[in-house]
DNA sequence: TGAAAAGTTGACGGCGCGTCACGCTTGGTT
DNA sequence: AACCAAGCGTGACGCGCCGTCAACTTTTCA
């Protein structure tokens, strides 16, 4: 047997060590200059040296922390979405009615985008009008959970069978481009986008089940 | 008016000298090539060798027709908008009912990005999974005339009052979202999708106007 | 036919990229 | 306290992409 990897009896406290500390700090401040950067300049016009320019670190301790730019902007979304996502799942577990889940999922995403600007700025303000998008791992996780919730709100009869690939995607869809046009008034007004979702969404989700051809929960209905 | 632009007699036929043609025939050349290319790597891994490359041209030339990627880009979206917009429009103008309007829309688009999946390939296939949507100049033209039409409805009383731009926002929203997930289907059903995205939005229009907060219409309305 | 206009070419300086050999800092051992 | 090995920060380096431009070729027109 080669290493055995005997725990010294037990670490289950953080080491915090200076060496830890330094790490988490460099880590912050990479982040730090680079949402200041993507705010900036726009995701598509940041370089990684942009980013290491607006930190006092070495271009190669950068490497020590990201790949590339790409990642950072993974790592600024992923914190995001682990942000949010508990808020989300909390709101559509404790819904009773179908109001509760549409209105609930909404009001929280638009408060949350509105209270987190900067990370849209980034995603706007790009060179020419290039929108970006980057699904990362928890934020696909994020829909993933959505459609879950849909489906077992359908198999609770919550909801009236529908589509619930379809229907997170119509969800992702309103609120993504909805978020877009709220920030992009004068007044953000988190209300009114939150209730013209929901209008649309309670209204849309009673006439779904109608579809003339219905073969809704083709693809992993368990029933 | 200052410059007068007086037409040498008049000039209603193609010159279609031999410049001319190759001026057609290079950007022509560019384009298709970097069709192939985005297709290939993906719009955020390629770069504008890449496309030159792909081509019998010297780099220099690239930089006559396009200033960079970005612009290629542009051109090739531009393209498509051009293509689908009067097919849209003419929907849209001929419908008598709601259902006509939001139908027409809705397999309209299903059935042009089912017909030119390379563009989609394109926008998806990135880097990790980093997802780009270029708002060009004839792009946000077609989301204008879509809030045109809408407001051109809702004077008509076709549709009842609602925020035009949030509901050309949602529109918007769930076309491109279903889209994405009709693509991503084994079996590529613009029916399916189409019949979702109508019944949703057949059934949230009518439960719009309830907004118990509404006010529709702030911005532009010129009812 | 001649020559100006238009367009093509590819080599070039500039710069962003990711790496890596070096040296300092840290944490553990005696 | 003294030492050492491992870990980490550093920045110069080679590579390739960027956009330009002077030289050259093709087209147009008189």
């Amino acid at each position: 047997m080669e290493t055995e990897f005997i725990q010294p009896i037990a670490r289950p406290q953080k080491p915090s060590g200076k060496r830890e500390q330094t790490k988490a700090q460099n880590r912050h401040t990479i982040l730090e200059a680079a949402r200041t950067v993507f705010a900036d300049l726009g995701y598509g016009a940041t370089t990684v040296r942009d980013i290491i320019r607006a930190t006092p670190l070495a271009s190669g301790t950068f490497y020590n922390y990201f790949k590339s730019k790409e990642e950072v902007f993974q790592a600024i979304q992923d914190e995001s979405a682990l942000r949010i996502r508990p808020r989300l799942r909390e709101e559509r577990a404790k819904a009773r009615t179908v109001e509760e889940f549409i209105s609930g999922t909404f009001r929280t995403f638009f408060e949350y985008v509105a209270s987190d600007q900067s990370n849209f700025h980034a995603i706007r303000r790009n060179t020419d009008t290039l929108r970006v998008r980057m699904d990362t791992v928890e934020i696909i996780a994020g829909f993933e959970e959505l459609r879950e919730d849909l489906e077992a709100a359908i198999a609770k009869g919550l909801f009236p069978p529908v589509d619930a690939d379809f229907l997170m995607a119509a969800i992702v869809g309103v609120a993504f481009e909805l978020a877009e046009r709220m920030l992009r008034r004068e007044i953000v007004d988190t209300n009114a986008a939150a209730e013209f979702a929901i209008a649309l969404f309670m209204g849309g989700v009673r006439a779904l089940p109608n579809l003339p051809t219905l073969r809704g929960g083709d693809e992993d209905g368990a029933g």
